[in-house]
DNA sequence: GGCAGAATGAAAACCGTTGTCAAAACCGCC
DNA sequence: GGCGGTTTTGACAACGGTTTTCATTCTGCC
């Protein structure tokens, strides 16, 4: 029985930025599906073992999931103030990190970046209201 | 009464790498110390308030502190097996931000950039052993 | 229909952290 | 040294997100 399952990938397929577990589970209880919230955590630490979400921690310590459109290695750019997110390549710090592992002499090198800012509609919102 | 505070300090101070609050009252307490796991907390705060001590969230939702040697924005280098960490600055990576940023139309960039990797001697006793 | 195994979810357990509040320590002052 | 007022402390309870438990429900299969 997939479907809860389903259910919770297509909340975050249809979201535009990280989403916390009880947020999933609040907007999947308020559209009237009838899923526990254990079953939302279940569902989205197998979607994020299988690679199919991207986990984040949040400064206060809550994890938010998203369903990002490349598989591949990348990073995020976070507004801040609304959550709209945009997936960022960086080969350059890739090579940055690797570097700075290898001059310390550190090996299997793997790296976290987050990128943080006020997007541009939350920006002319922000200065017009 | 900053005594403790000044302990909790000094087991930064003498410590390689980030700690948890948990982990420097366990130390306190072991080198018998008279203080609460309240104090340490709030002592922690303050220190990272007062911009004296860095402030990490592990992948499993703990905070970690670390007393690093720059007051001046850095990065950091962290052996995943022993804790030892180095503070790496990156300008590249600064710049990259900065540059993602302005690309999207973001505005106020900020970023968290973390290295880890396995450090030298690390890797020699897991060759060795 | 009946069965084995997986999925579900309510409630309890967990764990790091924060709030509460009374006792203790500290301070300037006399 | 003794006294108020403020600050710090710490045992304990509360909090919140997450995980575990376990009995029930569902699913595919025969």
């Amino acid at each position: 029985m997939t479907s809860r399952r389903e259910a919770v990938r297509d909340v975050l397929v249809q979201s535009e930025g990280f989403r916390s577990a009880q947020d999933i589970y609040a907007e999947l209880r308020a559209g009237g599906a009838k899923i526990g919230l254990t079953t939302v955590y279940r569902a989205l630490q197998s979607l994020a073992d299988a690679g199919q979400v991207d986990v984040l921690r949040t400064d206060d310590g809550e994890s938010v999931y998203r369903a990002c459109a490349t598989g591949t290695h990348h990073h995020h750019l976070v507004c801040r103030r609304c959550g709209h997110t945009v997936e960022v390549a960086g080969p350059a710090v890739e090579r940055w990190a690797e570097a700075v592992g290898a001059e310390h002499g550190f090996t299997s090198i793997t790296h976290t970046v987050e990128v943080f800012g006020t997007c541009g509609s939350c920006a002319s919102v922000a200065s017009a209201g």
